[in-house]
RNA sequence: GGGCGAGUAGCUCAGCGGGAGAGCACCUGGCUUACAUCCAGGAGGUCAUAGGUUCGAGUCCUAUCUCGCCCA
């Protein structure tokens, strides 16, 4: 069987992942025999598509569920999607534009209608590009956050909170955005810097010739002053307190009141109030039984009565700067930066704003999500977020839960028509529990997308029915998601998940960092620094991203990726499929292994180095050290098994007659290795896998290597080693003194160790394939022949004369740096043993390894003195 | 204003109490029959700064500076 010479992943992707599919090795069952290990997706939205913050939460998801599968745990990853109201209803509105339509036009039902059928067109689009990852969830299981099951479970979540007083509805300040025509919640507000005007404004006091002068970013909220405020310790305080202002402009009076949550620093240290449009006045308002006037529409336009209604929120405060100025009450205008509220989907300016609205009453929900944390029922890692999560937790603020959307989970509650009564049920109630009127109109608001999303990790197995799944799955083992969505998600699971199941929703959550660019800012498609996952999948393949996904995963904020990286995985992947295709012609199961006198150095030593790789990277899976874990891969296939090993078996491979020994270690390390590379590498290891064995049981299924059973061989790792070191001298000679690759040379090596000397000469091969030597002398005092390079070693010398080719000049340099090197490691050696409270305090070993660097330095800085006393003498 | 993270080779990062490491980029040689997406060799670092703890500090502590982010 040949294999061509590079590997293609385009030509294996799309077919191993059908033949995996196809054959249900994704599935999962409720399986009592084997111990569950279950993951849920953090639901992507429905009009996602894939970006590397998606990309790099998958690859990591699959990493851990294929490594699970492989340890034998009945693995299951339960997909799904969630409906992403405001974004949703964004881009089907979009759509109707073009058709110069409004939402409106259509109606609820008829747009409702239309974005179901936008959504099964278009929507989901990000699961064909998982599955282009090589994701293995198991899609018999999908669900999304508005099918029937999981409506029915918002719905009775809704209600019992409702039904235990959790949920209550009133009139309240919110964050309204005006495009998005929806009341949000505190989270989905981003603040940002940016650069305003302060306004210094006069006013009038009544019955007076005095004015204050009070400051703000947001002139046109006065139209709903309804007071002005200072602090209590304000020197003015005593003056001013009880005192009645004259609103500009407007002419209304508005009381003057005392309130610590003024900050004396800001501006002049006085205040407008404006209850009905901003969070802070509005809490004063509540205090001081002040007057809640509206003075900004749901369009952001002015509503209040007089030459300004109409005008746009900003037109508006143009127009009202003027006119004080006019008046001659406008004091000053100076430059200011502060922090504005946007609408996380729409980036538009959100208007504080008083309405009524449903809210989840969150204080005691926290509670017992706090303590979990606290106790690691639920361990957060890395464990710093805690720290944040607790911060969040502890001031947690009441969940605006409505939205004015006609995409969502619609609230089951109706009005009645006549009594005002409000019913919540579970059903469609047809009469009112109060009045027992049958003119019941149903409350036209929806959930918060993030409601739903709360209860997914028990909703997507069943809830509220008591099923087999979530008996065996739940609580699920892991989530993994970006630490930008603790709140949003993370926090709340595990407060409707303590509440409904009286479980956590999970053990463990592991939060990512946020991909960033090569230059270390954040990927944004106004920026145009985007890395399309999908385009470098094409370019370099799937497993290539993931490698560098994997291998470029911090544990800090931020991740950066580059191009490069994946690149060099990209040719990782190559080597891995060369030495593949190296192997074929020679590859023996490797099912067993020969025994222990078969074996030969070089077949200890891979043994030994791969049990420990296989150790040390199950170890890393364990605790997600996902870059450990790939560095560690990378560099064993690459430079042990590659460079060393295969290099030191062609003699034996090619021998005629043959030796079955060598072919079986081959294949016994080649197949555990693609084992262990194949939760990272899926694709690959699976076409190799398929190219090697002779059992149609493909690799996912496998068991992986049990590291207990392989042996680590320290002895043979120290020989090899110290034979790496000496082929490593020969060829740093041939490098240095342009000796051809192609031409033999002779070899002296000089040690007092016999030991080392015989396993020299019994590895010949090692040094004649390596390092082309074609005669190799080893003894003690071989003399010193004249015009030879030598490199003085840990326990010996390499001497390779070369008949006037040296380069005398040169190799005194490299020498005296040689000198100046050890001379400063012995000195530091030196100082340290000198030290009386160095040998009274430090551990045994840490002495004694200190005194035999010493031994060793003084007797490599001996010879590298008489050697370039020797090349004096040339 | 409060908090978090980062500052180690030109770049991306490992190392987190006892001899400064890897990959990329760079330089020198090589198309050696698995791989030029390669092989061999080389050069390159007061481990941000200042104090401190310690026999010993990239590694722990404290300040400072720079950058990034979160919350208010």
């Amino acid at each position: 069987m040949e294999l061509p010479k590079r590997y293609e992943p385009e030509k294996v992707e799309d077919r191993i992942y059908d033949y995996w599919e196809e054959n249900g090795y994704f599935r999962a069952e409720v399986n009592e025999d084997k111990e569950p290990f279950s993951v849920v997706i953090p639901p992507p939205n429905v009009t996602s598509e894939l970006h590397v913050g998606h990309a790099l939460q998958f690859t990591l998801h699959d990493i851990v569920i294929r490594y699970q599968r492989m340890k034998g745990k009945e693995a299951c990853w339960f997909p799904g999607m969630d409906h992403a109201g405001i974004a949703t209803q964004n881009v089907v509105e979009k759509h109707l534009a073009e058709e110069n339509k409004t939402r409106h036009d259509l109606g609820r039902e008829k747009f409702v209608e239309r974005v179901w059928e936008w959504k099964d067109e278009y929507g989901g689009k990000i699961k064909d590009q998982l599955k282009a990852l090589g994701s293995s969830p198991d899609w018999s299981r999908e669900r999304f956050t508005l099918d029937e099951g999981l409506s029915r479970a918002v719905r009775e979540a809704f209600v019992q909170l409702y039904e235990e007083d959790y949920i209550y509805r009133d009139k309240y300040i919110i964050n309204w955005c005006p495009r998005c025509s929806t009341a949000l919640s505190d989270i989905e507000v981003e603040h940002e810097e940016e650069e305003g005007k302060l306004y210094w404004i006069n006013y009038e006091l009544k019955n007076s010739d005095e004015a204050v002068t009070i400051a703000t970013t947001r002139p046109e909220t006065m139209l709903g002053d309804t007071a002005l405020a200072i602090h209590p310790k304000d020197g003015r305080s005593e003056k001013l307190a009880g005192k009645k202002a004259v609103l500009p402009l407007v002419g209304r009076e508005i009381p003057v009141v005392e309130d610590e949550v003024v900050d004396p620093e800001f501006g002049s240290g006085i205040v407008k109030v404006t209850p009905a449009h901003d969070p802070t006045d509005f809490e004063i308002g509540e205090t001081y039984g002040l007057e809640t006037i509206s003075v900004i529409d749901d369009d952001a336009n002015i509503s209040f009565e007089g030459k300004y209604k109409g005008m746009d929120r900003y037109e508006a405060r143009e127009e009202i700067v003027r006119d004080l100025d006019e008046t001659g009450l406008l004091e000053e205008i100076e430059d200011y930066e502060h922090s504005v509220g946007h609408c996380q989907r729409c980036e538009t300016v959100v208007e504080p704003s008083v309405s009524e609205q449903w809210f989840v009453e969150m204080e005691d929900l926290a509670e017992p999500a706090i303590e979990a944390v606290r106790k690691d029922e639920v361990e957060l890692i890395p464990d710093r977020w805690k720290k944040v999560y607790f911060e969040w937790m502890e001031n947690i603020q009441d969940w605006c839960i409505s939205r004015q959307l006609w995409w969502g989970h619609r609230i089951p509650a109706w009005h009645c028509e006549d009594c005002g009564e409000i019913v919540v049920s579970r059903e469609e109630p047809h009469t009112c529990t109060s009045c027992g009127s049958s003119e019941l109109t149903q409350e036209t608001d929806v959930l918060d997308t993030w409601f739903s999303s709360a209860l997914w990790p028990f909703s997507i197995m069943g809830w509220p029915e008591e099923t087999e799944e979530l008996d065996y799955f739940f609580p699920t083992n892991l989530l993994i998601t970006g630490f930008d969505i603790i709140f949003f998600w993370v926090a709340r699971m595990i407060m409707t998940s303590l509440h409904f199941m009286d479980e956590v929703p999970f053990d463990q959550v592991l939060l990512t960092p946020l991909v960033l660019d090569e230059n270390g800012e954040k990927m944004s498609s106004s920026k145009g620094n985007i890395l399309d996952p999908l385009e470098l999948k094409e370019e370099y393949g799937a497993d290539s991203v993931r490698f560098a996904m994997a291998s470029s995963t911090t544990k800090g904020r931020g991740m950066k990726l580059s191009e490069g990286e994946i690149e060099d995985k990209r040719n990782f992947l190559n080597k891995l499929w060369n030495a593949a295709r190296f192997a074929l012609p020679h590859f023996e199961s490797g099912d067993s292994l020969p025994s222990e006198k078969e074996l030969e150095l070089e077949d200890r030593w891979i043994l030994s180095r791969y049990t420990d790789t296989v150790t040390q990277v199950e170890k890393d899976l364990e605790d997600y050290s996902f870059k450990s874990a790939t560095k560690k891969l990378y560099s064993f296939v690459w430079n042990d098994f590659c460079d060393w090993y295969l290099e030191l078996i062609k003699p034996r491979l090619y021998s005629e007659e043959g030796d079955e020994g060598v072919k079986r270690v081959l294949g016994y390390t080649l197949k555990g290795t693609l084992t262990i590379l194949h939760p990272f590498i899926p694709f690959i290891t699976e076409e190799i896998w398929d190219k090697l064995s002779e059992t149609s049981e493909p690799i996912m299924i496998q068991d992986l290597p049990d590291p207990e059973s392989g042996t680590r061989n320290r002895e043979a790792e120290e020989k090899l080693s110290a034979l790496q070191e000496m082929i490593k001298a020969i060829r740093n000679v041939r490098g240095e003194m342009n000796i051809p690759t192609g031409k033999g040379i002779k070899v002296l090596i000089d040690t007092e160790n016999g030991d080392l000397g015989r396993l020299a000469e019994e590895k010949l091969t090692y040094f004649q394939e390596l390092a082309n030597v074609d005669e190799l002398i080893t003894g003690t005092d071989l003399g010193r022949p004249e015009n030879s390079a030598r490199r003085v070693l840990e326990d010996s010398e390499v001497l390779v004369p070369l008949e006037g080719l040296i380069d005398i000049e040169k190799e005194r340099e490299r020498i005296k740096n040689e000198l100046t090197e050890v001379e400063n490691d012995l000195d530091s050696t030196l100082r340290k043993l000198n030290n009386e409270d160095f040998l009274k305090k430090a551990p045994d070993e840490v002495v004694s390894k200190e005194k035999k660097k010493k031994e060793e330095f003084l007797a490599r800085k001996d010879r590298l003195e008489t050697n370039l006393v020797a090349l004096e003498d040339n």
